[in-house]
DNA sequence: GATCGGTTTAACCAAATGGTTAATTCATAT
DNA sequence: ATATGAATTAACCATTTGGTTAAACCGATC
């Protein structure tokens, strides 16, 4: 296939993304990477010693594709407004890309929540530390906020949602078309923006 | 256990309809569910006739418990502001008692798309003529929207999003403290609202 | 109290599951 | 060419999977 210069250990990693990605933790079998990936079973428990080591391998990686953007963005030292056209435009673009990252990585979050704290911190990003700081430029802005989570939670609901409920909205509302979706998408960089900042300044 | 004096089918339902919430349609097995029920695995398949009959009909109730209050609110006569205050209250309110709601069917509805159609119909919504009369709204009230779909994607979005990465967002930015988040999660039917009318009205 | 229909169960089935073991292939260094 | 160690495979294992079958149970009707 396209096995190209890959070492077996990284194609088998790549092919894994893909079908767990796509199935979910429980919707995929060894026996299915290993067709995939066109080698035998034994192999996968020969680089990864068991289905769960090789899922968490590749589910961290998946983490860490969009989770360090948070802390990078927010802790830097772009206005207030600089921030949240970068967060839509990076988010978008990342979810664009791989567009089953905001399903899967909230599925298997919602049945192994525990698993999450290692990652957070793994990642480096200090949520803590990001909501003071935002909610410290809002107040030198002398915009007032009852709570500050709002505002993350509506930018990030405003650019993750769109993915994970693709299925549903692409076919209520865009006639299952996909590239007037992804145009939709794409439209929202702009627009995620401007609702957030319009909501923030007025008042 | 809590068999009260439901009929064995309903009780079965009931059961299912939690196993399945939790873990999914892959991550459940029939044994599962039997188990739970206190019966014997061949009675699921006396009433329903496969786990796949089983799961269908269990999601087309979960379906139909969120959906038709999407085209109840925008097709009444309420005013703008008054739909989208009545929006967020609904869905919010469903949400607090089905946490478990959002996941599964972005879940499963990743999973298996060509089933939605079906669903919708018989929902008895009709995304388009929602569009038309939100659109119609809008102009009546001289504001001008590039696409609308953007004001149903936000709505939803603000609402939703939060359910759906609770495990994330409940960890990270509320210490996992589950009445807190239960909190903010209330104080959302106000400030998604305000955010999207505030946008709205002016620009 | 026999019988009848619906309900519930135990026993069973082939296939698939994650995983192990031991043998084989294969490139490389000697 | 041969020995060596890693890469790869075939064969196997116990358990679980969704599903079937036939028997047992059980309350009502005759």
């Amino acid at each position: 296939m396209a096995g190209q210069k890959l070492s077996t250990e990284e194609h088998i990693l790549q092919v894994a993304r893909e079908v767990f990605m796509q199935n979910g933790y429980d919707g995929t079998s060894m026996q299915m990477i290993a067709d995939r990936a066109g080698i035998n079973k034994s192999l996968l428990h020969y680089y990864y010693r068991s289905k769960e080591r090789l899922f968490r391998e590749i589910f961290a990686k998946v983490f860490s594709q969009f989770i360090p953007h948070l802390g990078v963005i927010f802790m830097s030292e772009m206005s207030l407004e600089e921030k949240v056209y970068a967060f839509a435009d990076r988010y978008i673009d990342v979810f664009l890309e791989n567009p089953l990252i905001p399903i899967f990585v909230m599925q298997e979050l919602s049945k192994n929540p525990d698993y999450l704290a290692e990652l957070i911190k793994e990642a480096g990003i200090n949520p803590g530390l990001m909501i003071a700081k935002i909610s410290q430029m809002l107040e030198d802005e002398g915009i007032y906020m009852k709570d500050v989570r709002h505002f993350f939670v509506n930018l990030l609901g405003l650019c993750i949602f769109p993915f994970a409920a693709r299925p549903l909205i692409q076919r209520m509302m865009f006639d299952n078309e996909k590239e007037a979706y992804d145009n939709f998408l794409l439209e929202r960089k702009k627009e995620v923006p401007q609702l957030i900042l319009n909501a923030i300044r007025k008042r």
